[in-house]
DNA sequence: CTGAAAGCGCTTACAG
DNA sequence: CTGAAAGCGCTTACAG
C-alpha cells in the first residue's frame, strides 16, 4: 500500500497535523521535528495524495485544454506551449482533442467540470461552453469568439489577412483566390474580411473556397482540385492556414503550374514544423508562444477572481515570412 | 456554490446514499425514486465531483502521457490518438511535454504519482521512471527500452531501417549517409543497426551523423551542413525521422544538389502532416494509430492487474511510402 | 511549537 | 427498496 500521512506521522513520532505542516511549510515547526518528518518521508518513499488535498482545498490546479487535434501542427505547437507554461506555474493539463465535433466537446466539458478544473482554454468553436458560464468557470478562448464575457486571444487576424493579400497584389497577381475554413469560425472571418476589403479596394473580385471539414484530408483535396477547373486563371492564392497552402502547392505542381511564376502562394500560421519541412512557403507567422502566454496570463487572473479589467480581445502581432512561393 | 449530493438528496427527499446509487446505477432503486433524483439533479444542474469519488475508489481514471513535445508531428499525432482512445474508454489524459529533459521528467513523474494516475505512457527515454516501478505503477513505453519489466510498443524499427537502406542501394546509391539521433535512445539504435547491417552486407561503409539535441533546430542544421563539406560524395541519405530528412533537403537545394538525381533521400515516420506538406518525401511510415491502440491495450491490462502474459516487445508493421526523393 | 477534531464530497458495507 | 455510519487522505481552525 501507498504510505499516507498517518504512516509518516507514526514513524516520525508526531501527529498527522505536524506532517501536513511540514509538507506545506506552514506555521512554526522546530527544525528537529522537520528533520524527523523528512527522514520518515524518505524512508517510506512518501509522496502526498493530491486528490485528497484537492478535495479539501477545492483547488485542483488542473487546467483543461480543448483543441481540435494535436495532429495539426498549429494546435500541436500551441498545446506544447500552453502545457509547458502551465507546468512552470504548477498547473497540470487535462488534454482534450475534440476534432471540432459537438458531441465530443460536450462530453469533454462535462468531464472537465466533474474533475473540478480551475479553468479551461478552448481552441475550438465550442459553444456548449456557454452553459457553464453560470458556474463562473474561468475560460479563455483562442481565436474564437464565444460570447461577450469570454476573453479571446489571437493573432492579429485582420492585419495578417491584409498583409498576405497586399503582398500578392504587390507581386502582380490579377486573380487572387482565398482558401479558407468555414465562415462560422470567427478566426477565419477576420482573415477573410481583410482579404475581401483589400481586394475590393483594388477593384478586384474575391473568390472564396471554403473547406468545411478541416481535418478531412481527402475532402480538402477535392475542393482544392476544383480551383483548377473553375478558376484556371488564378495566379495568387491566400490560404488561411499552411496545411491548405501545402495541399494547394501539391495540386498546382500536378497541374504543371510553376511557383511562383504561374501562381503565387501565401499561407498562415508559420509553425516550426512547416517552417522546417516547407521553408519555401511564404506565410503569416503567428506568435504561438506569445498567444499561449497571454491566454494563460488572462486565465490565471480569472481564476484568482479578478473578473475585472482583462480585455475581451487580445490581438498579438503577426509577421510576414517571405519564402520563394511569392 | 456547486451543488453536492446532499443538496440533491434534500431536494429529492431521499438520502445521499440513494442519490449515489442512482448516480452509479447500483443496487435496486424504484423507478419513482430514480425519477425524483434525476429531476432534482437537473434542477440543481448537479454533476458529480470526480475528485471526491476518486479519493474513495482509489481509481482516478487518469492516464499520464509523457512525450518530448507535441510540437513534433510524430508526437503530436501519437498524443492525439492516445488521448482519443483514452477518452473513448473513459480515461482522462494528463499531458506532459518533457523535451527529453531529465529534470522535467522527474518533476512530471512526481506530479503524476501525486495525482494518482492509474498508468503512464512514456514516449521519452525517461529512466527516472524505474524508481517508481516498485510502486507497481502501470507503465508502457513507446519506442524506448526502459527496463526488462516495462513493455515497449514500437514500429518494426529494424525492418524499417532495412527497407530504407535497401531502397537506396537498389536505386544505385554508392555512399549512403545516416542522419540519426543519439545512440542511447533505443529506437534510433534498431534503425541504425539495420542500416549498418545492410550496408556491410553490400560491402559499403556506414557514415553516421548524430544530432544530439533533437529539438534544437539550429544545432540540427549545423550538423547537417557538415555532411556537405565532409562527405560531398554522399548520394543517398537515410534520415531516421522526416524532420531530419526535410532539413537535409533544404540544405541540399541550397548546395545546388538535385533530388533525386544527385542525392536520394528516405525519411522515417510518415505523419499526416509531413505527408500533406512534403508529399514528395520517400519515407517509412509508422502505424501511429495502431501503436497508440496497442500501447493502451497493454496499459489497461496492466492496470487491471493482469501482470502476466503481455509481451515485452510489440513491433508493429511499417510501410514504405515512395515519393519522388528516391 | 504541536495535537485532536472536524470536514472536503463522495461510496460502500451493513442494517433494516 | 432505502438510510445511517464510517472512511478515502488530506488540511485547517482551534486549543493548548
Amino acid at each position: 500500500m501507498k504510505p499516507k500521512i498517518e504512516d509518516v506521522a507514526r514513524l516520525a513520532g508526531v501527529s498527522p497535523t505536524t506532517v501536513s505542516r511540514v509538507l506545506n511549510d506552514r506555521g512554526y515547526i522546530s527544525n528537529q521535528t522537520r528533520d524527523k518528518v523528512h527522514d520518515a518521508m524518505t524512508k517510506l518513499n512518501y509522496f502526498p495524495n493530491d486528490v485528497a488535498r484537492s478535495l479539501f482545498t477545492k483547488r485542483s490546479n488542473l487546467i483543461g485544454i480543448i483543441m481540435p487535434t494535436t495532429t495539426n501542427p498549429f494546435f500541436g505547437e500551441l498545446t506544447f506551449h500552453l502545457e509547458n507554461i502551465c507546468a512552470s506555474l504548477g498547473y497540470k493539463v487535462l488534454l482534450c482533442n475534440s476534432l471540432n465535433q459537438k458531441d465530443k466537446e460536450k462530453k469533454y466539458l462535462d468531464m472537465l467540470m466533474r474533475n473540478q478544473v480551475d479553468g479551461i482554454i478552448v481552441g475550438t468553436h465550442n459553444l456548449g461552453i456557454l452553459n457553464y458560464q453560470k458556474q463562473n468557470l474561468a475560460v479563455v478562448s483562442i481565436d474564437r469568439y464565444l460570447s461577450e464575457t469570454i476573453p479571446v486571444v489571437s493573432s492579429d487576424n485582420y492585419e495578417g489577412g491584409k498583409l498576405a493579400t497586399e503582398l500578392l497584389i504587390r507581386k502582380g497577381c490579377k486573380q487572387i483566390v482565398l482558401i479558407d475554413g468555414v465562415k462560422e469560425l470567427e478566426k477565419s472571418y477576420k482573415r477573410r474580411e481583410a482579404y475581401i476589403d483589400t481586394l475590393v479596394r483594388e477593384v478586384k473580385v474575391p473568390i472564396i473556397y471554403e473547406i468545411p471539414e478541416v481535418f478531412n484530408v481527402q475532402k480538402q483535396q477535392e475542393i482544392i482540385e476544383n480551383i483548377f477547373s473553375e478558376h484556371p486563371e488564378a495566379d495568387g492564392i491566400f490560404a488561411t492556414n499552411d496545411i491548405f497552402a501545402a495541399s494547394y502547392i501539391t495540386a498546382a505542381k500536378r497541374h504543371g503550374k510553376k511557383i511562383p511564376e504561374d501562381v503565387k502562394i501565401v499561407g498562415y500560421d508559420g509553425t516550426e514544423t512547416v517552417r522546417t519541412v516547407l521553408p519555401e512557403l511564404t506565410t503569416i507567422r503567428q506568435p504561438i508562444e506569445l498567444i499561449a502566454k497571454e491566454a494563460i496570463n488572462i486565465l490565471l487572473r480569472e481564476i484568482e477572481g479578478e473578473f475585472t479589467d482583462f480585455p475581451h480581445e487580445t490581438k498579438l502581432p503577426i509577421s510576414l515570412l517571405e519564402g520563394s512561393t511569392t
